[in-house]
DNA sequence: TCTACAACTTCTAGCAGCTGTAGGTTCAAG
DNA sequence: CTTGAACCTACAGCTGCTAGAAGTTGTAGA
């Protein structure tokens, strides 16, 4: 049985993570002890590992639950499961796209810096007037 | 003399937005009807675009009140301005490298995936164990 | 057995950067 | 003068945690 610290070294989560986990539903409540702490057994650590990594590859929360559910349906068909990974392989490479483009255009403010004052300063400049830019970047991007 | 409705739509802005940024500073008080309502000018216009051009480039709110700050004061060296910049290219750039090496892997996910019951599903698979990865992506990401 | 103290408990608030809603007021066109 | 779109303030909510306060429990060493 590992306390909720243990559980959380193991698993590379902050404690208040995992409580958190627990309160939006994403983990189960765990068996406790006479006093009241939380202790967890293996399957509790397999689902949070799993939780973690699907974090790491930048899964959301509402995706994770999804995928827990359908991996605690092992009959079930797993296009589902294919069809989230589809959909977050989509939106990381839209995304790559755009930090893409935003290197591009800040490499080149940067680059195009001369070093004086302000008033002159070619990264200033090209803030202050989008039709220098090169690229459209008008989604909001990160 | 523009209404805030108009300044957003030409900036590409919510109106709740642009109240957002009044209220944390980035935009000034501006001028008001004798019914209360907002009223801005060209100044205010040019400084909303430099503010979202530079969300546009990813730059964070503390790092535009600098560049803003900067842009006021001509006198000053472009130093700081320079520094901002690269400081914002090097995260973009860190960013990229993330989201390359997590692309791979959801496309090696994917592709394995055959498409027959959860229990078999590669996808849920990979997530259930990562020493199945390829790429280390201990950071969270996206 | 006692003591010390790390680790646990709940509760609440805060971070970025907005976005949305409720409930009311103002402005401008017709 | 009426209508209704656009404005006003104030505050709650979003994602995914993270930090702090104030108090309790568990365990190792003396």
């Amino acid at each position: 049985m590992l306390t909720i610290g243990t559980l959380a070294k193991k698993t590379g989560t902050k404690v208040q993570t995992v409580r958190y986990y627990e309160q939006i539903g994403l983990m189960p409540e765990p068996g406790r002890t006479e006093g009241g702490q939380r202790r967890y057994g293996d399957a509790e650590l397999d689902r949070l590992s799993f939780v973690r990594h699907a974090r790491q590859l930048g899964f959301s929360l509402d995706a994770i639950r999804e995928l827990l559910d359908l991996s605690d349906h092992p009959g079930k068909s797993c296009a589902e499961a294919d069809a989230i990974a589809r959909r977050q392989l989509k939106q990381v490479e839209h995304r790559l796209a755009r930090l893409e483009a935003l290197r591009t255009e800040l490499k080149r403010m940067v680059h195009e810096c001369s070093g004086g004052q302000t008033a002159d300063c070619r990264v200033l400049e090209v803030l202050r007037d989008h039709s220098e830019c090169l690229t459209n970047h008008e989604e909001i991007g990160g």
